[in-house]
Formats: structure tokens, C-alpha cells, sequence
DNA sequence: CTCTTCTTGGC
DNA sequence: CCAAGAAGA
């Protein structure tokens, strides 16, 4: 075991919970100083989870007890740590001799901010934090338009992201354990328990990590709600325990392009986000502010638990609320309903959103919340209303799905009526969005 | 400045 | 067929 003062550098786990093909964990160990696997609970946004049974945590804790397994084979574990970071690394600071820190770049807001405060803590103590570029292909300026700034709508973005893509380059995995035995050893941290950090265990089934079967089918039956032709990947993709750089090679060599598409929108929201962080909260197009939302609380609630009298609607929203997971079709009907048939602020939807999806990523869910909401800059036009019936005859047509989650929806009795007439809902909305723009 | 294009659609 | 309006080259 080391000496507790003999010099170390220590990797920060945050949204990359993986020990293969990690980037800054990686470089970390290719260092050579013995380096502490760190994790830490953050107050910050635990504090701010209402349920104490939230499957994130649990996902994150299991996670955290898989590389716990793994480091065994190094002789190391993870130093697990819970509380306020800039409060958790001054602690650190006095506990170790640290010469450096390392993590992969988390691009949210929080997390930007959380790194100043943490910086100007090492700063402090002459400790320098690098990050890596880990959970996305591209970031930042990576790809730009010719004149240096960044794109705003999809199409000409995937075009130079394309153009860019050297998949030897790109695609390529970091060998962490060619540098394992610089893991720090030591064997006797304990990871905490859920119930020590506050939490309890969901019991919401946590999605798993096989995607190859879909791939080569992903093009066909991914808008149909009733199977299983999506990858169900977007909590390891958030999480990071599958590497973006793996799942995307599989793409690529697979020639399933839209599935590749896919990543590439991954990519693309989370470098709007990077660029544009207001619009986490704020509408991309300025002329939003001036809609009239009706936000009609009682809406809203029967929007949530699934009781709008639309099948295709209903059917998704139970879907959420019972697996943490919806179809990504029934997303964006689900959306699209909440912002133009009820009238109601997409942020309420995107807060819902964010507090039952087991996948929730911030850069996508806003993003696919502005485009369904139409607020985006590169979004669905606004006088584009889904229609849900439409949409079910179209990707439900023998009812599988709506029969699966809204099994009542046939019995006059217990099924209510539609909460509003999809003529009349369309008119108001188009009336609205039109006035709207026009002041 | 001009021309083309713009995730997954509906009437 | 419809529907703005702006981004991007």
C-alpha cells in the first residue's frame, strides 16, 4: 500500500462510469503516478431528486460496484465520496499529496459550473484539473462552419460532422489496462450503501447493454412502439458505461446509417448545449416568449398519468412511469400533444420528462423538446401538428402497444373521453403560435 | 445576394 | 397540395 503522502493523481468519475476505453482515465494512468478512481455523490443534484426511490441513483450504484469488482483485479477500489464537490476536494487536497486531476469533460451547465468552483479549490493548491473529450465523437468546435461558429441546424451539421469522421482516429478505444497496475492500491474503501447516501433501491428493471440485434433491423421496425427495435442504450450512453466511440464503431461498420444518424443528433444537441446554455430554460427562437401558454394545471396532470383519452398518448406516458423508459416515437407524440394540443410550456414536459426517464440526458431531452415543441431553431415547423390517432394507425395499426399499457382503453366506461378535440386543439394552437410570432 | 434546403407530417 | 422563415453555402 502507498504511503498516504507519496505523490498521487486522482481520475474523477462523473458521467463516464466505465474502466474500458475511458479517455481521461487512460491518460490518467499512462502518467505514471499511482492514480485514486474517485467518485462523488453529489449533494448538489441529489438533494434535488424528489423520490428516494429514483433509478438513476441505483443505476449509478450498481455501476459503481461493477468497477468496484473490476479494480479488485488491481489491487485498488474506488474512493467514494459524498457531499458538496468544492467542499468533498478541499477535503482531498488535505488528505492527499494530489499533483493532478483528471476527468472526461461534462458539458451540462451544472457541471461547467461545478468545475469552475472545483478549479478555483485546486487552483488553491497549485493542483491542475485536465479533461478529455470522452462521451461525445465530436465536441465543442470540432465541427463548425467555415466561418468558425457553430451550426444550428441538423442536416448541414451531420454533413461536416460526416466529412470530419476518420473512423480510425474517431472510433478508436483507449487501452486502459495496458496502464492498470498505476491504479492506487488500496482494497479497503467501501462503497456506501443507497440507504447511507439517503436512497433506496428501484425496483424498476435497469436497462441492459446488447444492442446488436438490433442494429441491422434499426432502420425498419425502430418506429414501431410494440417492438423491441430501438437500442434501449441511452442510460449507458448517459451514464457512460458503453463508450460512445464503441457503440458508434458498431454503427459504422454495420452501415446502419440511421442509427448512426442517431449519435450524430446525440452530438449535435449536446454541442448546442455546450455552445447555447441558456436554452436549457429558454427558448431557441426569441419569438416563443411571446406565446400565450394556458398551462392548465389539471391538464396537465391527466397529461402525466397518462389519462388523456388519446390511446397512443396515454399509452406512452404509463409506459414511463412504470419502466422509466418510453418509446422514442411515442416521445415526440407525447410531446407534441402537451406543447400544441393542450397549449402547455414544453419545459413543464421536459421537467417530467427529466424526472421519470431512467435515460435522461439534459443536451437530448431539451433538444427533442424544443423541436416537438417547435421552439427550436432547427425544428418541426409549427403549423406541423401530430396527429395522434394518425400516428397510431400509422405505427400501432394492430394496437399492440396501446393494448399492452392502456388495456381499458376499448371500455367506454373506464377509458375517458378525448381531453380535447384534435380540430379544435389544432386551430387553437396554429392561432396562438401565429399571433405570437406576428408581435 | 441568391438559391436551396430544412428528422421522423397532415389536410 | 399545404405552410413561415431562416440557415447555410
Amino acid at each position: 500500500m502507498a504511503n498516504k503522502r507519496s505523490p498521487v493523481n486522482i481520475f474523477w468519475f462523473r458521467r463516464d462510469l466505465r474502466l474500458t476505453d475511458n479517455a481521461g482515465l487512460y491518460h490518467a494512468l499512462k502518467q505514471g503516478l499511482p492514480v485514486i478512481p474517485l467518485f462523488i455523490f453529489d449533494t448538489h443534484i441529489l438533494d434535488k431528486l424528489p423520490d428516494k426511490n429514483d433509478a438513476r441513483v441505483t443505476f449509478i450504484h450498481h455501476a459503481l460496484a461493477e468497477m468496484n469488482e473490476e479494480l479488485t483485479r488491481f489491487s485498488s477500489s474506488l474512493c467514494v465520496k459524498y457531499g458538496k464537490p468544492e467542499e468533498v476536494w478541499q477535503e482531498l487536497t488535505a488528505e492527499f499529496d494530489i499533483r493532478e486531476v483528471i476527468a472526461n469533460t461534462d458539458y451540462e451547465p451544472y457541471a461547467t459550473e461545478r468545475e469552475d468552483k472545483v478549479r478555483k479549490v485546486l487552483g488553491k493548491n497549485k493542483i491542475p484539473l485536465t479533461t478529455y473529450k470522452d462521451q461525445v465523437i465530436f465536441e465543442k468546435d470540432e465541427v463548425v462552419k467555415d466561418d468558425g461558429k457553430p451550426y444550428t441546424v441538423f442536416t448541414p451539421y451531420k454533413r461536416k460532422w460526416l466529412a470530419t469522421l476518420n473512423p480510425e482516429l474517431h472510433l478508436k478505444a483507449y487501452p486502459v489496462t495496458k496502464y492498470a497496475k498505476n491504479f492506487y492500491a488500496h482494497t479497503s474503501w467501501e462503497l456506501p450503501s443507497l440507504k447511507q447516501i439517503g436512497f433506496e433501491k428501484s425496483d424498476l428493471e435497469l436497462p441492459g447493454k446488447t444492442y446488436r440485434d438490433v442494429i441491422e433491423d434499426y432502420h425498419r421496425t425502430r418506429d414501431f412502439p410494440s417492438v423491441e427495435g430501438t437500442s434501449r442504450i441511452g442510460a449507458h450512453l448517459r451514464f457512460g458505461t458503453l463508450s460512445i466511440r464503441k457503440v458508434t464503431l458498431d454503427a459504422w461498420e454495420a452501415r446502419e446509417k440511421t442509427w448512426l444518424n442517431e449519435l450524430v443528433w446525440r452530438d449535435f444537441y449536446a454541442m448546442i448545449l455546450w455552445h447555447f446554455p441558456e436554452t436549457a430554460t429558454a427558448a431557441f427562437r426569441k419569438n416563443f416568449d411571446n406565446i400565450r401558454w394556458r398551462n392548465h394545471e389539471a391538464e396537465f396532470e391527466a397529461w402525466c398519468e397518462g389519462k388523456t383519452g388519446y390511446p397512443l398518448v396515454d399509452a406512452g406516458m404509463r409506459q414511463l412511469n412504470e419502466t422509466g423508459w418510453m418509446h422514442n416515437r411515442i416521445r415526440m407524440v407525447t410531446a407534441s400533444f402537451l406543447a400544441k394540443h393542450l397549449l402547455i410550456d414544453w419545459r413543464w414536459g421536459e421537467a417530467y420528462f427529466a424526472r421519470r426517464l431512467i435515460d435522461y440526458d439534459m443536451a437530448s431531452n431539451v433538444g427533442g423538446w424544443q423541436w416537438a415543441a417547435g421552439s427550436g431553431n432547427d425544428a418541426v415547423p409549427y403549423f406541423r401538428v401530430f396527429n395522434p390517432q394518425l400516428q397510431q394507425e400509422r405505427f400501432d395499426p394492430e394496437m399492440k402497444y396501446i393494448r399492452r399499457w392502456v388495456p381499458e382503453f376499448h371500455d367506454p366506461f373506464k377509458y375517458p373521453k378525448p381531453i380535447v378535440d384534435h380540430r379544435e386543439a389544432r386551430e387553437r394552437v396554429l392561432k396562438e403560435f401565429k399571433r405570437a410570432f406576428a408581435g
